[in-house]
DNA sequence: CGAATTTATTTACAGCGTATTTATAATCTG
DNA sequence: CAGATTATAAATACGCTGTAAATAAATTCG
């Protein structure tokens, strides 16, 4: 069980954790400070938090390693932050599993929404087994998804996408981590399946296809199911 | 949180520092003084102030290198002083990251009433993930700009340069700064980006776009969002 | 088991959107 | 006014996406 209203930070400027401790204690939440990866590492894992910022620049050793460690055996969310101009640190991070990111200097009041928006998505998901977006539906225990009631034909790859977004809702998927995802480590290079899939998917989901309102392309990163409202 | 109304003043000539003291104490605020950059910096850490009034005649370390080092982790506003005739100075102070300027002799009303801008831009966009300005209007969560309650359809360069911009309306921003918070350390020279960039964003956001009435430029220097009224 | 059918993978290509560059006119500043 | 700076339009370059269609593989079913 997750500990509820515990966020871990790992970051080694002394000066950000405590500013973000303030912050967010002053919201109810308990923080545990990390100064450096490794112990980041260790807090997760002992204190099993409802959520983990963690800043990309570490000095220990880099943040994407303590990332990849993470999500080796926690789906805890984890938000990313990092300097504004590396936009490519950003996508590996989003890559290794990163939910969210934010860059600095961050404001207050969007770091804090960002967190209640993650912390939903993951509430959400883990106490449903049928989610509603839009006019489609998806049941996970009986793998079937629904557009107006409808049940849909899809083949296996496509409920395993189509699967992979509900509980993704409004998240950023890279290219890489759905590849990874669904056709496993090795076919990290093969984004023409995702077009072709996506393609697919869209001609069945969505109401024109060509201007798609639930599956959308972030051009160079990846893609995401918008949340659409009834 | 920072500490409410506290100022560090960095100065090496012990009698403007008890100058800037008695005359912002009279306005409640609490001075720390520092008369070495080194010693500043501690304060800085230490105390999180509100603002940072720094002189840029500093011996020990030059004035410079104080506010770079204080902006690789904090965005607390900093006020340069310096004599008349540095234009250069003041250019380079803006282009670390420095957010407003004053000349000495210094006029006090003039400084009061940068002091209270500055902190008031600093708390209008810490406390807000949405922030209006005239008829226009950003949402840093979901990353969308709006006029007149429409949305924009941004490029995503277009979009950091507006969240840049609305994150210091009514401060000076240099090519090189915004050359470097969104093309990274190396493309200083490439002013001529800017010139593209803007030239987009007024077709986009202001009414008449041969007389901007957001993005105004400071010939010479760079450009600045001025806050419009409704 | 083997043919028919579905699904996955590959290949090919057209088109779009954006960043960058170039060229030139307009404007500003001292 | 002269030189520097800025604005604007247009051209270019290029990467990425989407679609279709061909081929291969897998699955279904008589």
């Amino acid at each position: 069980m997750t500990a509820q209203n515990t966020i871990v930070v790992i970051d080694d400027e002394s000066q950000i954790r405590k500013i973000l401790s303030i912050t967010l204690e002053a919201q109810d939440y308990k923080v545990i400070e990390a100064a450096k990866g490794k112990d980041g590492i260790i807090a997760v894992a002992n204190y099993h938090p409802q959520l983990v910022i963690l800043d990309l620049g570490l000095p220990d050793k880099d943040g994407f390693s303590v990332l990849a460690d993470i999500r080796t055996w926690s789906s805890v969310p984890v938000i990313i932050l990092s300097v504004r101009d590396s936009e490519d640190s950003i996508v590996k991070a989003l890559d290794l599993g990163a939910d969210d990111y934010i860059a600095k200097p961050f404001n207050t009041k969007e770091l804090l929404a960002r967190i209640r928006a993650n912390i939903r998505r993951v509430q959400l998901i883990d106490n449903e087994s049928i989610v509603e977006n839009g006019n489609l539906r998806i049941d996970f225990v009986k793998r079937l998804v629904y557009k107006n009631n409808l049940e849909l034909k899809l083949t296996n790859t496509e409920y395993l996408l189509m699967q992979i977004f509900f509980k993704n809702i409004d998240r950023i998927l890279t290219h890489n981590f759905l590849l990874k995802e669904i056709w496993g480590p090795t076919h990290t290079e093969d984004t023409q399946y995702l077009r072709v899939f996506i393609g697919q998917l869209r001609k069945k989901i969505e109401d024109d296809a060509a201007n798609p309102k639930y599956l959308i392309t972030d051009s160079g990163v990846g893609y995401r199911m918008m949340a659409v409202g009834n």
